[in-house]
DNA sequence: ATATAACAAGCAAGCGCTTGCATAATCGTT
DNA sequence: AACGATTATGCAAGCGCTTGCTTGTTATAT
């Protein structure tokens, strides 16, 4: 009664968008029933709990962003071009999987204590990749930064608010995106690129 | 029965601490009447709905924040001077008012189409403030900003984001934050300080 | 004497989820 | 190809509880 299967799936994606759209709290699993046609007791042929899903969607999230800078990190750039295509990579997770990423990084907060641990883990292990690529970047001697942490901060704030304001219907893509804001985070707004 | 009295402040104060650790959806009308003491019938004494809470709340974080930035716009510093001054004010404003900006930044979704529209409005007339800063910067030719419009959006992520992991205890003020983060924006990554 | 703010009780609706049953698709065995 | 047996997927009904909020009444403070 689980995993794989064409209604299953459908399930979890409109789970996904009503979870983003409406937040895990705001929307009730009769609209999740409802929106795929059915009632809302037939869902439990396919899902075990509510919570599930959402558990489900948080970690196919986390699993997005690990893998994109996971592979940008393994790489052979330079830490500058590291920067830029971490954050192309982090955009565009956002912009491929717009729910998912709401979901994974606004409404995980509603997940029961011991699974909220593990989606944070996972945060901590996507940071810890941006932290090399900085550390590797001030020995490299391509930056010069006073207090690593916060330009770690600083890069992660930017790349995350962009659920809030990505319209998938814009005219630029991810990497223009990521090009604009790498330009005033590696030169700054006294010496823009 | 309504506005000023010390039970009415009192049940806002509980209503802001939980909206922001629960969100709105997440917590109930009879969690707010149990902090309080009281039946949650009682709370209609003092208020006429919970979403008249949740609009008061974000309708103060959004006065906070505007008129922060309205201190600074309409002072005499540079524009160098005012970008640090900006995000200081605006980092301090969620220092002191953190349950409040967690609400105004996060669970305003939860409102109703009108009052949200309100809020929004709020949110683009400070946008405006951090616009001109820039632009006036541009033309003093203090700032060499390639797309102002990412310039912007960048500062405000940024700062927007703060709420996600602030600690009140920890031992930076919004000022050093704000000075970190400055330094970055200001010079970037490749010629910081 | 009047106004205020609390309680006790509860309403109608909604909640996540379970149960018992019907229909149909899929299967191994002839 | 034909068979009964198994499994998958949905509906109908509803359970026990919770939801935001209302009502009528009482205690207290001015």
């Amino acid at each position: 009664m689980e995993k794989k299967s064409a209604q299953r799936e459908q399930i979890l994606q409109e789970a996904r968008r009503l979870f983003s759209q409406k937040g895990y709290h705001g929307t009730k699993i009769r609209d999740i029933a409802n929106a795929r046609g059915i009632l809302s007791g037939s869902l439990y042929s396919h899902i075990s709990s509510k919570e599930d899903l959402l558990f489900e969607i948080a970690s196919d999230g986390a699993e997005a962003f690990v893998t994109a800078i996971q592979s940008v990190a393994n790489s052979s750039m330079t830490p500058t071009e590291k920067v830029r295509a971490g954050l192309a990579a982090h955009i565009r997770v956002i912009s491929n999987h717009l729910d998912v990423s709401r979901v994974f990084l606004h409404e995980w907060h509603a997940l029961s204590d011991e699974r909220r641990d593990i989606i944070q883990q996972k945060r901590d292990e996507y940071e810890m990749y941006w932290k090399d690529i900085l550390e590797s970047g001030v020995q490299a001697g391509e930056f010069v930064i006073s207090d690593p942490k916060f330009a770690r901060l600083l890069i992660l704030s930017v790349a995350n608010w962009v659920y809030n304001w990505y319209q998938p219907d814009g005219e630029l893509t991810p990497e223009d995106i990521a090009d604009r804001f790498a330009n005033v985070i590696l030169f700054g707004l006294r010496h823009s690129e």
